[in-house]
DNA sequence: CGAGCCGTTGACTGATCTCAACCTTTGTGG
DNA sequence: CCACAAAGGTTGAGATCAGTCAACGGCTCG
């Protein structure tokens, strides 16, 4: 047993048994859910909230014209919209990239869970986390060139990741297509291919079925000018 | 007497007068700031709170080649690192975009002013729709070509700043030169430049002075693709 | 009156996009 | 177990949006 939300919270705050059990509860009675499945529309006010416990979801907003844009990437341990309530309604769906397993909380049940005094601020340190995330992307679209982009943005997946158990041999599973990471990162399904390639060639990165191999990590995290301190991930003096 | 702050969270919660009276206490002594000063550092673990009540700054990261990404406009009525403390520490920076005004509330107050029942909730809703700005941002460069990415950040600027009476005749002012604008919007300065004129001439906007003017407010909103819901401004029915 | 910041313009370069074709892998039904 | 279809990956050629560099103009402020 390992579940990917007790191991991600251990990070922000120090839980004892009584949490790790309060938390484990929860995560009863997983959805399966298939690639491509929206979990929520736009406009949804979800009664309930949602946690990925497997697979990969996403944030995405649909543009006129057919576009899309990828606006996070939900990993295990992730909520798909724990402050919805707060908000009233969703401004962005969420799709599944992948397979994946989901479990369903009632708005009641997040309410008691925010009763629990170390728990609770480890809930608010995912959200403010997550927003510190989309902070780090907006500089990659702005700020990178693609390959950078590229590399930065599979660095900081593989500390998200490593982070839930999700790293073995320095390699983790990547379901999602090339047109799904040009539209996280704003670019053409053709350039993401061939900056891929470019990355392969200079033995940045290796990508086979799915899964991606960083043999050597600070080399791709110095290649993209990966600063992971935004992550938050350092344990806090009080 | 207007105040940002409050006239901002009346969107988000019904406030009573005592409710308007605790937030207008907060906001004495406010210190004033010239262009370009630095409010807060990457880095910093901030003791106090900051909240801009006039003029204009960002929230801003610096890159190792001597770029920088602003990440966020803060208007009157924003806080700049309201949930620092849950973070443990920042990992950007808060700049001066115009001289202004910004009072300094230490943490203690900050958890005295949570501990009102309808100021939490609204405090949350203000940290949320922060985030969902991020969000439009990232669709913002990810999607959008230069001329429509301008006309978008007017639009959004136009809305955030009718919401604490800044808007007069359809004008508003814009202390940040081209060079910001185009820190913002991953565009150089040249671009920025050449791309407003092109917005004159369209008729869709003026700008002189540090004044924009925007006529036709609709009809940018079309032109930009501008869709206001991720603001959050709707009366939320329970 | 000069310095410096900001805005403007022109010429050239280059990263990335589009379109279109083709290849490879995967999954499915016969 | 094979055949085929669909999805995803790859490649090439040409177009374009946006970047760079460099010069110049106009304010503003000391």
């Amino acid at each position: 047993m390992s579940n990917p939300l007790i191991m991600k919270l251990e990070h922000a705050a120090v839980l004892n048994d009584e949490d790790r059990a309060t938390l484990q509860r929860l995560c009863s009675n997983p959805q399966y859910l298939e690639k491509r499945a929206t979990l929520i529309q736009s406009g949804d006010r979800p009664e309930n909230v949602h946690l990925i416990m497997s697979g990969f979801a996403c944030r995405v907003k649909y543009m006129p014209n057919g576009r899309r844009q990828i606006l996070a990437f939900l990993v295990p341990g992730d909520f798909c919209d724990l402050n919805v309530a707060i908000l009233g309604a969703m401004d962005h769906a969420i799709v599944m990239l992948s397979t994946g397993t989901v479990v369903n909380i009632s708005q009641a049940a997040v309410e008691e869970l925010r009763t629990h005094v170390r728990i609770m601020p480890a809930l608010w340190w995912a959200t403010l986390v997550d927003e510190a995330i989309l902070r780090e992307w907006l500089v990659n679209l702005g700020q990178r060139p693609a390959d950078q982009r590229l590399a930065h943005l599979f660095c900081e997946l593989y500390m998200r990741l490593a982070l839930v158990g999700l790293v073995k041999d320095n390699a983790f599973t990547m379901p999602m297509s090339q047109e799904e990471i040009g539209e996280t990162l704003g670019l053409s399904t053709v350039h993401v291919n061939r900056t891929l390639q470019s990355l392969r060639v200079q033995a940045l990165i290796t990508w086979k079925n799915h899964v991606l191999v960083i043999d050597n990590l600070p080399r791709l995290k110095a290649f993209a000018g990966f600063q992971g301190n935004y992550l938050h991930l350092e344990p806090r003096t009080a």
